[in-house]
Order: C-alpha cells, then sequence, then structure tokens
DNA sequence: TCCGATTTGTTCGTATGTATG
DNA sequence: GCATACATACGAACAAATCGG
C-alpha cells in the first residue's frame, strides 16, 4: 500500500530518526512539500497530521510545523489522560476556601480541566500524603496553600521534587519563603497595617490585636499591626498581643479576650482580628460581657468574608480577593503548563501576584477624634 | 472553539457515551451524516478521523464505521490505579454545598479515595459534559446531585449507560423517579409537612409559601405544604403560594411578597420557605417594610444552614444532614464498589438513605394562640 | 462466483479564516 | 500592515474493499 501520504511520512519520519530534523526544528511548509512531493496540499496535510498524531511533529498555526521533542517519556504510552489540576487547601468547606476554590473550578473547568481536591486540615502528614498523590499520578499541575506556613516545612522535598519533575505549581495565600515559588497571595502586612492605621487615626490608641501566628498570614498581619504603631509613634503595650495557633483558635482568643476585658486598668478601645471567623468568635465573648459595638469597642476583621456582612454588627474589614484569587491562580498553572508544553521557546513569564488589600467600611468602629458617628467623611 | 467538525465529533461521542452506540455496533456511514449535518464528506471524515485516533471507533473499508469496544482498553489503568470518586452537584461553593462536599471528602480520604469535583450550575449541558466525562474515564463511582430533578432529564441515557457499564452512582439530594437509583434525600415532603404544622399549631391560618419547583426538592416540600394545610383543615388560599425557578429566584420572590404585603386584604401571618437562603432574600424585603420578625409576621426556613444562625433574626428552620448526606453518600459508593468488587456474591444490600427532618426552633415565629412568645413549651 | 450497490480510502482543486512574526 | 503558514470547509473523482443477492 504505497500512498503518496505514507511515502511523505516516511520520508519526514526519516529525516526525524537520522537527525536532520532535531527537536523544535521548523520542518518545511506545507506549500513547499506540496512542489517537492508534486502533491495537493491535502495529501502533505494528511501525511503530517499522522505524524502529528504519532507525536513525531507539532504544529502552531501562523508559525509552522516543528519537530517534536522525544526524549522525555512522551511515548505512546499517556494518551494524554484528562487535563487534571490538584487543588490543595487547608480546609474547603469552611470560610473563604469554598469561595477561592469556585473562583479556581469555574476558571479551569471554562478551560477543559478537571479539578481534584484535597484537604489537608493544616496537618503535614496529610499534605505529605497528598503531594505523593499528585506526583505519582500524572496532574497537570497543583493549587496548593501551604500548611503552617509560618513554620519550616518537613515536606520541603516533595516541593523541590515537583520542581525537578517540570510538574508545575502556584501557591496561595501563603508560601514557604525557601522555595520562593509562583504565588498569588495577599498583601497581609499591607492589610493589618491598614487595619491598624485607620483605628490610630480615628484616635485609638489602645488596641488588641489577635493573630494566627502558624501561618505565613498571621505573622505578616502582626507585623503591619506593629509597623503601623512605630510608624504613627503610638507606643506598644505587648500584653495587648495575643498570638495562637489553629488549634487553640476555639479557645484561646476568647479566653485571653476575657482576661484582659476584666482587667480595667488600661482598657482598650479596639480590637484587630486576624480574621473575621476570629472576629465572630471574640463578638460572642463581647456580647456575653454586655459590651456594644461599636459604642464601647470598635472591632476589625480580615478577609471581608460572607460574615462581616451576616452578622448582627457589620464588620469592617480587610478584603480578601476569595473567588478571584482562586480565578487568577488557575490563570498561572494554566500559562505555567502551557510554557511547559512550548518547552524552552519561553517567551511569555509567568509573574506571581500579590494583591494589594484595601479596607472596606462598616459599622463596627467608633470615631473618637469627632463628636458623632460620621465615619465616611473622615478619611 | 466550535468548529462543524467538532460539533459531529460531539455529538457522535455523546452516542457512544450515552448507550446509543454499543461496542462493535455500525454507525451512520459518511454519506448519511453528510445529509444529516449538511456538511462536505471532507469535514464528516475530519471528525471520524480524530474519533478513531482517540479510539473511539474503528474504520472498515467497504463496511463501514464502527463503535470500538474499551471495555478491555486497559490504556492507562496504571496511571489511575489511583482510587477516585467523582462528585457532581449543582453548586459546590454556596450555602449547603460545602458541607456535604467536605462530610464525602473527609470520609472518602479516609478510605484512601480521592474527589474530584464537578459543578453543574443546574445546567443540564454541563451535567452531560461531566457525566461523559466520568464514563469516558475510569472513575471508580461517582456522587451525583440531580440536576433540574423535577423535570424529565434529556440525559436519562447517561445514567443508564452508567449502570449498564456497571459503574456505582448515589443520588443526593434529589433523584429523577425513573431511574429509582440508591439515594441519600431528605424526606422533604415531611419537612415542609412539619413547618406548616408547626404554624397551624400555633394559630396560623394564612401562611404563604415560596418553593423552588424545577428540582424535587421544592414540589414535595410544596406537597408537605398542601398536605399539613388538608389534614388540619385549613383552607388553602391559592394566592398564597409562589412557584418559582432556580433562574428567578432573585427576582421573583421578592417582588411576589412586596406585591402580596401591599393588598392587605387578608394578611399573612406567616412565610413557609423552600429554603434559608430564600429566606434571607425574603428577610430583606420585610427589613425594607419595616416589618417586624416574629412580632408582625412568622417567617420559617429549611435546611438549618448558616443562616439561620448568622442572620439578626434567628430562624426557625429544619434541618438538613449537609456534612452527615455526604459521609453517607459516600459509606453507600464504597459498600457499591465493594459489592461489584466481590462479583455476584452480593451478600451485603446496599440500601437507599432517607433522612427524616426535624424542626430547629429559633426566634422567627410567633406564637399566636398564647399570650405570650411562650414557644418552647407548646409542642 | 460474479454483479452492483454501498462504504471507506486516496487524491486532486479551491476558497476563506486566523494566528504568527 | 503584510506575507506566511496552518485551520476549516466546500466540491469532485476514482480506487478498493465489503456484502447481499
Amino acid at each position: 500500500m504505497q500512498t503518496k501520504y505514507n511515502l511523505i511520512k516516511q520520508e519526514i519520519k526519516s529525516k526525524i530518526l537520522d537527525g536532520t530534523y532535531e527537536p523544535h526544528q521548523k520542518i518545511h511548509s506545507e506549500s513547499e512539500m506540496m512542489r517537492q512531493f508534486s502533491v495537493s496540499r491535502h495529501t502533505v496535510r494528511l501525511a503530517v497530521g499522522e505524524l502529528v498524531n504519532e507525536g513525531w511533529l507539532y504544529r502552531a498555526q501562523g508559525a509552522g510545523t516543528f519537530c517534536a521533542d522525544r526524549s522525555n517519556h512522551t511515548e505512546n504510552k499517556e494518551l494524554r489522560a484528562r487535563k487534571n489540576i490538584a487543588i490543595v487547601t487547608t480546609y474547603i468547606s469552611d470560610y473563604i476556601f469554598p469561595s477561592i476554590i469556585r473562583g479556581a473550578e469555574s476558571y479551569l473547568s471554562e478551560h477543559g480541566y478537571q479539578v481534584t481536591l484535597f484537604n489537608t486540615n493544616n496537618n503535614h502528614d496529610k499534605e505529605r500524603e497528598y503531594l505523593e498523590n499528585i506526583i505519582s499520578q500524572n496532574f497537570d499541575g497543583a493549587i496548593i496553600e501551604p500548611t503552617k506556613s509560618a513554620y519550616s516545612n518537613p515536606n520541603i522535598n516533595y516541593y523541590l521534587n515537583l520542581e525537578r519533575l517540570n510538574l508545575p505549581y502556584v501557591m496561595i495565600n501563603a508560601y514557604y519563603e525557601a522555595l520562593e515559588p509562583i504565588r498569588v497571595v495577599v498583601d497581609d502586612e499591607r492589610g493589618a497595617y491598614l487595619q491598624t492605621e485607620y483605628l490610630i487615626k480615628r484616635g485609638h490608641r489602645n488596641i488588641l490585636g489577635f493573630f494566627k501566628t502558624d501561618d505565613m498570614q498571621g505573622t505578616l498581619r502582626m507585623k503591619g499591626y506593629l509597623k503601623a504603631h512605630r510608624e504613627y509613634n503610638v507606643p506598644i503595650n505587648p500584653k495587648h498581643i495575643t498570638t495562637y495557633s489553629t488549634g487553640e483558635k476555639c479557645e484561646k482568643p476568647a479566653r485571653e479576650l476575657r482576661e484582659k476585658l476584666s482587667n480595667k486598668e488600661e482598657g482598650p478601645t479596639a480590637i484587630i482580628c486576624y480574621n473575621d471567623e476570629l472576629a465572630m468568635k471574640l463578638l460572642d465573648v463581647l456580647r456575653e460581657k454586655k459590651i456594644n459595638i461599636p459604642e464601647d469597642l470598635s472591632i476589625v476583621g480580615f478577609d471581608n468574608s460572607f460574615l462581616a456582612e451576616l452578622s448582627e454588627v457589620k464588620l469592617t474589614s480587610v478584603n480578601h480577593p476569595k473567588a478571584d484569587m482562586g480565578r487568577t491562580a488557575s490563570k498561572l498553572i494554566l500559562s505555567l503548563i502551557k510554557r511547559k508544553q512550548q518547552g524552552k521557546g519561553a517567551k511569555e513569564e509567568v509573574k506571581s501576584v500579590i494583591y494589594t488589600p484595601e479596607l472596606v467600611e462598616r459599622k463596627s468602629t467608633k470615631d473618637l477624634t469627632s463628636s458623632g458617628e460620621d465615619v465616611e467623611n473622615v478619611n
């Protein structure tokens, strides 16, 4: 069965096999081969098409047809399963995480990818297990929220291996500093600075700060809180700062707040919270103590979650991009995958995204400098 | 990329996946498809050619084109060696869905399975696309919340094909009646009966009902509402019932409520809501109209979601198992998988679970029979 | 076994659309 | 903006294999 297109096919394949065509080298254009072999364009396309299907060539519209790089294990084995992205987060169903996941899921599914979820519960062992899964299966990429990002990570080797295996990943919300990965994060230090500055400008001097310090977000937010104090020359009372870990979040902050409220000596006028979730917990304490918000005490949250609007006290908070963060991380992952597929011709640089946060004013703070509660016109 | 050949390709692939074409069955000839789709032979050949390349079809010169048999197509069995469950829901990040998904995810991951999410947005086309994915990859099982379960489903063939392919699935929240699938649902009729009975027993006679009627839950809840009225001999005013579809949920119920409140003739004393989410929307209307809850009007929600506790009016609602439903559905799926692996020696029968709902009393209803607001001691 | 209708396989020609450099 | 190169789509013709009568 020596058909014309088969002849052309063999001709091209020979040139690949004998090294005439090197990986990523452009081969003759269709019109040129028409002349060379004196056949119609259709016949050339048939020959080239089959070689593309068999993985010997790849085509790029407008650019040309190129010799594929078969050095890697691109054998027939991988029939390109289905395009699959892993999302690893500390939680999946609480707080802002559903929004982040929805943002990612919608963007990825629009682009023909499907999403598999992994939930570490902020546990290093789980994180390791899932990283092993991701490496051993053929995921095309991963969006990862690091576990306990403030601590040194025992799984750092797995992340390094991801890089060695050329498996693209993007970190969200935080990152392990040693890795310097592509990431999508909020400028948490700036966010807490805004929280603090806002209160200081409204005359607050005794501001309690509650920070979860086992993740990077919490330590940066504490840093922002301190920085604002320094820059506005407001002395910092160490007793005003409470730090806690994930495991302690249900008890310790509430307990500490109760204590600090009973020691009436230097009564705080405001509270800065690690996030809205904590703010809710502290509001429960304040309700129990019959303290009115914002008349008796001001409180500011972080993340601008649905909690900020649903509580009886509409909470002033710092904006978190949520669904947009998921979408952005997804975009970056797809860019990284594209860059990987194009080989070293990486013209497009993929850059981390750092969101600059903004304060969302609601009704949970009092202006101590003016007479009334005219909050809007002060800034 | 809506090219003609791609459309034809998808059309054919759908017929393979929904079972219209069985393995080794002859599909339409090229000339027939030319007529069917009104395209040239070239276009048909392009579509068929790609499907042949992907292993869905095979061609035999002179004989025809046939559906391939993929049953023992162990192409990438090793890659997909990992145990994988698909979860298809109408939404993933809103309302009670994160809880359901968390329940399922935690149980499945404990048992070594991983979870891939699909979100239909209550759209039949999306549902079809995802069912195609699930069939064409080798998922071990699927947990599915049906899309628009009150309507006849255009994808019913896909579900039948799941059964023929022996791919276990469990439906949650609702089900297509024709299929009689293994399912985990709430007794919605009973739930709405409880809502209504509760109000009737407290002296309410004019009870507005708002029901989303494009899913089974809504139609059953309306049925329970009617049943309670009949059993307690309370006449039903047809004007008191509002039905709406998913697309209308943001506008129509609020508009209808406004209308019904302005017609003061036979003022309603209570509202029964399809779910808590709707109750929130209606509470906005009531707040705007300066109507106090529960003094002026009682309101009851459904699902006992976080919304019921976070609003300023603590909402009496009907309990939905949420995370427990996810866990239970996961258990059933793993049982089905186990039964499948054991072959016909199916000693263990897998049975559907129907949750009997309970009313969760909070502060959104008034007792018209007694003098005060002594709600607790009446029942 | 051969015939003829049907069906897929190969090849030509032509035109327009779209991405790249 | 322009030429180049691949992508999609129409039409036509003949070859080769299959299958029922």
